[in-house]
DNA sequence: CTCGAATTTCTAGCACTGCTAGAATCGCGC
DNA sequence: GCGCGATTCTAGCAGTGCTAGAAATTCGAG
């Protein structure tokens, strides 16, 4: 919007360019930076302290893209939702068969989880500034939920699609949660998402309360 | 154990039965403040000098009680599996119908997260020094999820029993800490534990991997 | 090529955290 | 009343997230 039409035009404009493409790439390092080395050690490692180290510069700089910590947890967190989405597309389209698609998908999900704890804690577990409304939650959250409704619908019968799709996702959440904090043993999660599964298949009697 | 002879019995040993008395009050004074300060605060809120001024002592006073900080955590979190116990239990003899406890069960679990939010974060989320081994686990744990089984044992059917189990408390934790970060609209937590109890209560088709 | 201005970056510091060593105080038994 | 042992407190350490103001760097104009 306001560029100075006073200042001599193309070279003023290109050293712009190049500060704010190299401002980017040092955003995306800082991010990248705090997830390996919450991967790696856990996110009470990553300390502004340790993430400027890492990144080579002082701290302040950490502040100068990004509100404070927990922005940068919310950054990570948002790497993960599309990652998530793109692994859960991927497991769906492996088959046509719609129950086989739902085995595929809760087990790509738990995978997804084990394979990146410190990942999926950003993004399921610890404070973020992400709004969570079902209008208000960004994008790359939605798609991920979209993803499980892709193969949830179809097996859905006469429930209430988006309470089946919640209870599917919660159940998931839970064997992952409980399994990282060691209250589940981990080797058994497959058998556990296999008799879930096998539990979302079934059609429901209908509860008395 | 060893009360010293050589000191006149009986004033000595009641002075020493009464400071353990007082000792024993104090302690239990500081889990009620810690977790009265985390349900009404949020567990951030309960810092060492905060807790020690609501007691009316000195922050190494705590340290002569617990080992630390999350000594403190697991200690509220120890009170809960037992309350929780009971109320799963209360719950389970409302009715003699298994279907139905199965429910009424499901309800009291969400319930009392509910009601409790920082007692079951500390119970479930927070890192705590509790074993979680089978065997290693504390009584009041165990006691807890044995109350899940028994209300899902005489449904289990041909499914492996601690796997149901497994499942269905992951299905409840899930439910509860998707609820608690803001993810799921709180408002229908009831249908979605109808819901999740019925698709416990339908027999399973094998599914397909 | 040099200089002044603007932007970027850093140093130093604040208020807070969990935790602890050693000093001061207290209460008991004689 | 007095001395000793247990109890409690004061003061401090190293760490946290975050920020104001100083220093350094870069850049464009003359």
């Amino acid at each position: 919007m306001p560029t100075k039409p006073t200042q001599s035009a193309q070279s003023a404009q290109s050293t712009q360019q190049r500060r704010e493409r190299e401002r980017a790439d040092r955003e995306s390092l800082i991010v990248r930076v705090a997830r390996e080395l919450a991967e790696a050690e856990g996110w009470d490692a990553v300390t502004t302290r340790r993430l400027a180290e890492r990144i080579e510069y002082s701290q302040p700089v950490l502040y100068s893209h990004f509100a404070g910590r927990t922005a940068i947890v919310t950054a990570v967190a948002l790497e993960g939702f599309a990652e998530l989405t793109a692994e859960l597309a991927a497991a769906r389209h492996r088959t046509t068969d719609p129950a086989a698609a739902l085995a595929a998908v809760a087990h790509a999900y738990v995978d997804f989880a084990t394979a990146g704890p410190a990942l999926y804690e950003a993004m399921f577990t610890l404070a973020t500034d992400l709004p969570f409304g079902p209008d208000s939650a960004p994008a790359p959250l939605q798609a991920a939920f979209a993803e499980l409704g892709n193969v949830l619908g179809p097996l859905a019968a006469g429930r209430d699609l988006v309470l089946f799709i919640e209870i599917g996702w919660a159940a998931l959440h839970g064997l992952v949660t409980l399994a990282r904090g060691g209250r589940l043993d981990p080797d058994q999660q497959s058998e556990r998402v296999d008799l879930l599964v096998g539990q979302l298949l079934a059609l429901p009697s209908l509860p008395r309360r």
